[in-house]
RNA sequence: CGGGCUGUAGCGCAGCUUGGUUAGCGCGCUUGACUGGGGGUCAAGAGGUCGCGGGUUCAAAUCCCGCCAGCCCGACCA
């Protein structure tokens, strides 16, 4: 690993990995778990999901959804239900078999997700067309032993948001897929500041189980993409192995078409290797614990007066909607602080020091552009709801751009391998699951998904020369 | 599971090659004074089963064997 120099951290350039736990780390989101992979979310860090999580969750339900809770534990014969499923999942799978005392006649499942528990019970609780659709969703944590875990990314146990839908027919859960979609897009775009790119996985690339998955990908600031929520139409999987049917209108009974979607904390490291730059985190303004931060300057008497007045900003701050918070830590130098709250990615800080208010005014700094105004104390307050606006969206341009400026639309074996080196391609592609694996092993890159924006186009695939499928262009790039 | 690396104070590390008596350094922490517009200065302090177990030796952080843990790069990954 990269050393850090004494008080920054590693550049992105010099090592991505190193830049991105030193970040997590320093800036108080979250700490390494006793056990291997796992992850304390700290309170800085964790303030952030519940932010996610309450925009969330305000769709989630706004759409008609209700909460709930199911169990932790998962017989391990109901997992087996589904074949695929089972297949998909076995592997990282945490299972008890010791218990009370004495080794357990069935093993227990800790859920690596819950399609099964819950497939479980909507089939005790659906059996008419009434009863459609069952709109249900969950926060819970789950457990995945993953071979390699990364903060936030990809930890043993991760906190998400699961639904799980039940449908009389494909039609109204493809509906369904379409509305969790854009939640999520919303979420994406208009909290985390992130552009993604939405599209269908290609068959290799599904969820287990399920007929059609949806994925929003991002890509982050090393070229790669990560995918950073999901959605999936499971068709009648799921409702043939537990036995979720209705009896319908006309008196048949019928399998439920059901779904499944969910967003989880990768999205936080999502914001981290998306916004994020050398001096440390840059959080969207909607998601950040504290929006505002006043930095006041002085001592002694100046102190006095700098302190009063900088609190009288923060409750006019607050009185105007603003997560603002005065540091007063006396102790720590100007200095210190710029870098403390830089480094936690702090949208806007306001410094206040003697020559300020004898001007009247205040010193305010972007932590995106690091540009430095000068504006007057009176009315500051009521303008900062519009200032953090237009950092929200300057945000998402960037992103954007550095999107755009690194995605490539590429028409030849050697351009595809090129450009996944540095970000994501744009190729036809034959859809053949052996083409993908081969473009997996000389390039790294996988099929992210075949965007759904993409124009109508046919032709010959990148990488072997077959016929095109699909008839759009498909996204590659490599993935975390 | 392969390849590489690392376990020494809260954090980051040096010391190990060539064993030696009180195990160092920087940051952080505590107290005080001065300071304060980009990571302040000085002074005085506190803080250690050197990852664990065994072995060699008069003597082990240092050499040998075994184990454990963690990180990075792969493989794997709704």
């Amino acid at each position: 690993m990269a050393k850090a120099d004494e008080r920054g951290i590693t550049p992105q350039s010099e090592d991505f990995s190193a830049w991105y736990n030193e970040l997590v780390l320093r800036a108080e989101l979250a700490d390494r778990g006793p056990v291997r992979g796992t992850m304390v979310i700290r309170p800085y860090g964790y303030r952030i999901w519940e932010l996610v999580q309450s925009a969330l969750d305000q769709k989630i339900k706004e759409t008609g959804h209700e909460n709930a809770y199911f169990p932790l534990f998962i017989p391990e014969s109901h997992l087996k239900r589904e074949a695929e499923h089972i297949e998909g999942f076995s592997p990282e799978l945490a299972i008890v078999t010791h218990a009370g005392g004495r080794d357990l006649d069935e093993p227990i499942v800790v859920r690596p997700t819950s399609e099964t528990v819950i497939g479980e019970m909507f089939s005790k609780w659906i059996s008419s067309y009434r009863d459609l659709p069952l709109l249900i969703n969950q926060w819970a944590n789950v457990v995945r032993w993953e071979l390699r875990p990364r903060l936030f990314l990809r930890t043993t146990e991760f906190l998400w948001q699961e639904g799980h839908t039940a449908h009389a027919d494909e039609t109204d859960a493809i509906a369904e897929l379409d509305i969790a979609t854009r939640f999520y897009e919303e979420i994406s775009r208009d909290f985390a500041a992130l552009p993604v790119v939405i599209g269908d996985k290609t068959a290799s690339e599904r969820f287990a189980g399920a007929q059609r998955t949806v994925s929003l990908e991002t890509l982050v600031r090393d070229g790669r993409a990560i995918q950073s929520s999901t959605t999936h139409y499971l068709g009648t999987n799921f409702s043939r192995a537990f036995d979720i049917t209705y009896t319908s209108q006309e008196g048949a009974v019928e399998y439920c078409h059901t779904t499944s979607w969910g967003m989880s904390t990768r999205m936080i490291g999502t914001i981290i290797m998306t916004h994020g730059d050398d001096r440390g985190l840059i959080l969207p303004p909607r998601l950040a614990p504290h929006q505002v931060v006043i930095v006041p300057i002085g001592r002694d008497a100046d102190l006095d007066r700098v302190l009063g007045e900088s609190r009288e900003l923060e409750a006019q701050l607050r009185d105007a909607g603003v997560r603002a918070r005065v540091d007063d830590r006396d102790q720590l130098s100007p200095g210190f602080k710029f870098n403390y709250w830089e480094l936690r990615g702090v949208p806007i800080r306001i410094e206040i020091g003697p020559r300020d208010l004898a001007a009247g005014v205040a010193t305010v700094v972007d932590r995106l552009t690091g540009e430095k105004e000068t504006i007057a104390l009176r009315g500051l307050a009521q303008s900062m709801p519009e200032r953090l606006e237009h950092f929200q969206q300057a945000l998402y341009r960037r992103a954007a751009s550095f999107r755009d400026d690194h995605t490539s639309v590429v028409d030849s074996k050697e351009e595809l391998l090129a450009a996944v080196m540095t970000g994501a391609a744009l190729a036809l592609h034959c859809g053949d699951p052996l083409c993908e694996a081969s473009i997996k092993e000389s390039s790294g890159a996988s099929a992210r998904c075949i965007p759904r924006d993409g124009a109508d186009e046919t032709g010959s695939c990148a990488f072997c020369g077959a016929p095109s499928a699909y008839g759009r262009r498909v996204l590659f790039a490599r993935a975390y």
